[in-house]
DNA sequence: AATGAATGAGATTTCATTCAT
DNA sequence: CATGAATGAAATCTCATTCAT
């Protein structure tokens, strides 16, 4: 079997059953799968187990998945709204100075959002990660949700620029795809071993990271001790 | 078959055969698994495929290997080398200031040996992320050659902040993990797309990126007119 | 899984095994399809059921066989001999007219090889017939097998025809192909149903309508009363 | 599933549905299998297709048939009146030669009617050849068929062996198998193979063979010069 | 009746690993 | 040791048929 794109045909193209259960069923399924996935791995996890979960004869799997790779790419896709990484949406278009988000507090957000989010699923996550390598379809996907969310950062980086706060020797593009990177990674790495996740400290360590790679001020009390500063000679 | 931790048994405990004629043969073999594994993937290689490009009866191959994690695992470490993280291992103790290299210089090397040493093995690399999820003998060697690299990189920072020339706000711990992550995972993206691969512009902003995360000072033209310095209103 | 084309598809490219236990653990799963298939017929063939037979891990008949067809064609090649359709090879070029082989002679004896051939191999032959509605190699294969006779036929009649032993109102083309199928098919139906077989004298009666549909002579004794030559008045 | 027997079992017990709803649905999928049939074969074709086809629930279809087997005899049923093998069935007592129809002519006329009828219908014809081989039901009534052809060619044979215009040597029994399987796998095989499919020329070769075979006078102008006269010296 | 979901027996196929020669 | 055949545990997938609604 070949299963190195089924991912990416027909997208949505199945509808879904006619019956209310046979969508109670197919969701059913899903939730089994998600939990079988979560639990097992992708390459470890077995229809049948995924069916047995389901309370549903493993047959019955095949009326509303044709391969453990749709059923995934369908746990994907409901899992979008989470998954969707949750990029500075909240970006505000300043006039007055009042209501604005400073473009820190903006990555801060943004990033403890995704970490969280991340941990939440964390193990689809990860299986993510692992069926990207196996299936061009899943693949697809993964680097259709991360461009996204890359060539937001990079606008978010260019109007930075323009007006004048952020490092003008910085890359948009290199610098969206490091800096997002920096953070799945950053996600991926504590996920994977089962360390303390304390995500108010890495959100904030992650944003602090990015917001200096950028040469963006980042808050500190008065009479504030950066090196950042401090080295640069200044100092109150 | 359970395969979750073979990888992590014994590490060296077989020994090399005793023979020229077998230790020729057990590297015809590797180099096969190299090339398998770099066009199929761990997951789709067959120990058959390995035997058959090596020339070599399906049977022989356990005469050398017990399992495809365990070929897979003396390939990694006949990669040592090379998979090295090749952090800045030539950070020198600075006594007089003469010889002493700059930290961007020293962080612009190691970031452009990496991604050098990563694009020549990119297959392997990514096949390593791919066992590493499959097997937790694979995974341990991962992590503790991140972890290696992690500590060091860790170190420096360390040292930088006790020198005066890093951000003192920055976590080392967070911040190792977090920018070794950035490199990584950006050579991983680059690699799985097939886009241009421009070494010397990538580990460029890389290390851009690295050094003003860090608040270290990165080599500019005289006037220079970064963002980072001008926003402290300062200057020597 | 599309079996339609899996007979043609590089004839004799798979190579015999290479040592004799393999050759012969070869022809014992030949021997048992064999077996099988004149049993159940081909569609209820199971190939546990030939691995069984042939006392063989039913993983071993992956070993030298792709699947149910393969070994069918392998078998069908197998019986070439047997089955190439034994049509009047032995025609004889005359020249003194001494040891010349009458024409009705040599249809007899074409006509019984086939009928004797056909009945020691009904099972397979029926299975061939079945076979051939299923998948387009075998139908090939079969198709290829009646065109070598039908032309071999064609070329007999336009010989006898140019003897002006013939009738030339005859088309060689259709009338090989009739004669042809009208003993393939009496052949077939006769071993569909389990109907007493008399080779002898189904030969002889198959034999004096093809030459009868010729205008060939037939031997009948001095005096002969047939109607065929009685209604034409004669004779000599 | 044995399915062996399954045609034959109570043919026509099942009576038609009640209701003209009924009656419709009925006879939309035994459209819709023909066409199924048609096109995949028995083998390959599949109960949700036919529904499918017919617009009906899969469900629905054990409303009217039990099993594929019984749609498919139910199928032939319906094509009686074309696949009625069409002999001669207009053989007409002469008493008077007035009105008499010539025995080349009413074998003309059924050959041309049954290759007309063969090629209208082929591909459920090769279907019905398919099955046949697999159901007993469906091989019965095919033989039923054959045999109900067969033994009304046999009259006719010895009805002209009796009035002195066929060959006495000819075994009636042996020659109408013989001679209804000529007819019979000659339109199989044309089928098969895409060939042009010329009806007039195929029936008019068929009849003349067959009539030489039986040494029925075929028609020719006056001063004809057949070879099966012209070698008889003759003539009356 | 009609619907379409549910069922599960059954067949194929893969391939890591073992073993006889 | 080399060889390549043997093994069989798994896993997938199909689809005729049954059943709940």
């Amino acid at each position: 079997m070949d299963t190195s794109d089924l991912a990416g045909a027909d997208p949505e193209a199945r509808p879904l059953p006619a019956t209310a259960r046979g969508r109670r069923r197919r969701q059913s399924l899903l939730d089994a799968a998600r939990e079988v996935f979560a639990r097992d791995g992708f390459a470890n996890a077995r229809i049948t187990d995924i069916a047995d979960t389901a309370n549903t004869a493993h047959g019955s799997f095949y009326t509303y998945f044709a391969s453990k790779e749709e059923i995934f790419v369908a746990l994907l896709r409901e899992l979008e709204e989470e998954l969707r990484s949750p990029g500075p949406r909240d970006v505000q278009q300043d006039g007055d100075g009042s209501n604005r988000v400073e473009p820190y507090e903006q990555i801060l957000r943004a990033n403890r959002a995704y970490l969280t989010a991340y941990r939440k699923n964390r193990a689809i996550m990860v299986a993510w990660e692992q069926v990207a390598t196996l299936d061009a379809g899943v693949e697809r996907l993964r680097r259709e949700a991360s461009d996204r969310f890359v060539q937001r950062i990079e606008k978010s980086i260019r109007h930075w620029q323009d007006k004048g706060i952020a490092d003008p020797d910085v890359d948009p593009v290199y610098a969206a795809m490091a800096l997002t990177g920096m953070v799945s990674n950053f996600a991926y790495r504590w996920s994977a071993r089962d360390a303390d996740y304390e995500v108010g400290k890495a959100a904030e360590q992650l944003s602090l990271l990015w917001a200096n790679s950028l040469g963006i001020r980042t808050p500190r009390g008065p009479g504030e001790t950066s090196i950042s500063r401090g080295r640069s000679g200044r100092q109150d």
